[in-house]
DNA sequence: TTGAATGGTTGACATGTGTAGACCGATATG
DNA sequence: CATATCGGTCTACACATGTCAACCATTCAA
């Protein structure tokens, strides 16, 4: 269980890598739309992250075409519990309290809510 | 509404003033025991906090007293807004479904958690 | 009076991250 | 052929953060 922690540049990229492998230019055309980045940007931290085995790339005819290197629910979760940790000193039911707190959530959230509960309790029993 | 986004180091910083006021020295015994810190190190932290305004100082005799500038709810709200949006994009359901999938949540978590739901459902009446 | 404790301040270095300009070779196209 | 585009590398800078050693002035107890 690797440990996991991206920066939020790092998310961007993985999103896109998340939604369809990409080679460079691709990012370099996505990334330049949704957050204003230059080439060189997305090169630089594209390059990092493979340093790092976040992403892994494959030559494909004349371009290299990138893939995510680990799962977004292995991230997602690793950004959660290292959270859930630093801030809530582990304890769940603080962490979606604040959540719930600091929205109004919709009578169709509460149901989903409502029903991973559930599904907890059975698996529990 | 401002936008506080705290590092691990600031997070052990500010859980010993939450806990109550300190004195520079204070938080270098306490973080020298938890978190192994030098005195510098405690001081340049600490230092570097007051100029952004995350806490305050107080003269009280011949040592200066820090206070927490920001609440430790608002703090907390915030980091977890930050993660709820950059990772889940801003769905609280699968937020909260990663959560319990990583954990053999108790009982009386459970219960809690559901307490907390219906809470929710009646103020949305 | 001298040495330890109190209560600091300063300057410095390493690493990670955000950001990009300059440059380069291959290839496709007018 | 010239030149634009594709696909990419390299170097560099700034800022935040983690980390500390060295230094200093004041006070208090032996």
């Amino acid at each position: 269980m690797e440990r996991v922690n991206l920066s939020a540049g790092e998310w961007r990229v993985m999103e896109e890598l998340w939604k369809a492998p990409a080679t460079l230019m691709e990012l370099v055309h996505a990334l330049g739309e949704s957050a204003g980045w230059a080439k060189s940007t997305v090169s630089t931290v594209v390059r990092r992250m493979e340093d790092k085995g976040l992403i892994r790339a494959e030559q494909e005819g004349r371009a290299k075409v990138f893939y995510p290197a680990i799962a977004r629910e292995k991230a997602a979760a690793a950004e959660t519990e290292s959270l859930l940790f630093r801030v809530y000193h582990g304890s769940v039911g603080l962490m979606v309290s604040t959540l719930l707190q600091n929205r109004r959530i919709s009578r169709e959230e509460l149901k989903e809510l409502q029903a991973l509960l559930d599904q907890g309790e059975e698996e529990q029993t």
